[in-house]
DNA sequence: AGCTCTTCCTGAAAGC
DNA sequence: TGCTTTCAGGAAGAGC
């Protein structure tokens, strides 16, 4: 699934070759997860690439548009989420085309890049520059920026789980379901405890866990589990370095306890019983009675 | 406020 | 063997 480190590969391979290209015609087959399939068509045709960046799992194209007032035209961003199963590839026109690949954009060097997605769950909506600050602003911090006074400020004040929290994009954007097991993991914080009891100490070791676990899983181009393939079409190698995640039953690298999964935040969490000590059992406390 | 459930979708895997 | 059911999950919305 992509996640920050997927996207950030998927990021840094179309901004090695995007940058400077003009978009000169779009195709489309389902559109049910574009937000304006019509204006994609309409807009992008003519309009120049200036820039591919990310902002937590979104990937944006930051477009110039066409025409004789493009200097004074706003500019406006292709953001595109890839959800679970979705591919931004870069390929010739006649390559072969993947099933579910729903968006060809046709490029002036004559490359396309395709849109794919098995499931569609992602999502692609243009947005414009007056548009961008405030769809950016309604996501929470990224994880590699976050210094620990904010991360502190956002986790330790609230009486939810862990691993709702990380899961939460208007607190963090970009991590998901991986990383959140793997980073809680290498924090020794079992996912259900609730953050506000959590040591000062242990939300230190949590925003440190999480940096370097992303930083960790950009270094090996990402995880592939089912889906996941580069711009390139090339799968990550960070499943292979998964301490926890669908490791299920299998021995914790550090203790050799038997790694367990729980749903919490109705999400599969793997944890290592052991190194991440359950919180302390709900209270079977008496009501206050009444005479 | 925070939790659970539901919806979207497909393919893999499990069940019969 | 082959059909049916279940499950996985990012995000948003409903309801409690």
């Amino acid at each position: 699934m992509p996640e920050l480190p997927e996207v950030e590969t998927v990021v840094r391979g179309l901004r090695a070759s995007l940058p400077g290209r003009t978009i000169c015609d779009v195709r489309l087959g389902k559109t049910d997860f574009i937000d304006d399939p019509i204006a994609l068509a309409e807009r992008l045709p003519g309009a120049r690439i200036s820039d591919v960046t990310r902002f937590g799992k979104f990937v944006s194209v930051d477009l110039v548009p066409r025409g004789p007032a493009a200097q004074l035209a706003e500019r406006f961003y292709l953001v595109i989420h890839l959800g679970m199963t979705g591919q931004l590839t870069t390929s010739r026109p006649g390559d072969p085309v993947a099933p579910h690949t729903h968006v060809f954009f046709a490029l002036d060097d004559g490359n396309e890049l395709r849109y794919t997605d098995i499931r569609r769950f992602g999502r692609i909506l243009l947005v414009p520059e007056s548009g961008i600050a405030l769809f950016r602003d309604r996501l929470g911090a990224e994880p590699l920026e976050i210094r620990l006074e904010e991360f502190c400020a956002r986790f330790g004040t609230r009486h939810a789980r862990v691993k709702a929290l990380l899961l939460d994009q208007g607190i963090l954007r970009g991590v998901g379901n991986i990383y959140a097991d793997e980073s809680l993991f290498r924090a020794r914080i079992h996912p259900a405890r609730i953050a506000r009891d959590l040591t000062k100490t242990q939300l230190t070791t949590l925003h440190r866990a999480v940096r370097e676990i992303l930083k960790a899983a950009i270094r090996f181009r990402g995880s592939s589990i089912s889906d996941y393939v580069d711009s390139a079409g090339n799968r990550g190698e960070f499943q292979q370095r998964h301490r926890v995640y669908q490791r299920e039953g299998k021995p914790c690298f550090r203790c050799r306890e038997k790694i367990r999964r729980v749903i919490v935040a109705g999400r599969s969490s793997h944890f290592c019983p052991r190194c991440q000590p359950a919180p302390r059992s709900r209270t079977p406390r008496r009501k206050v009675k009444k005479p």
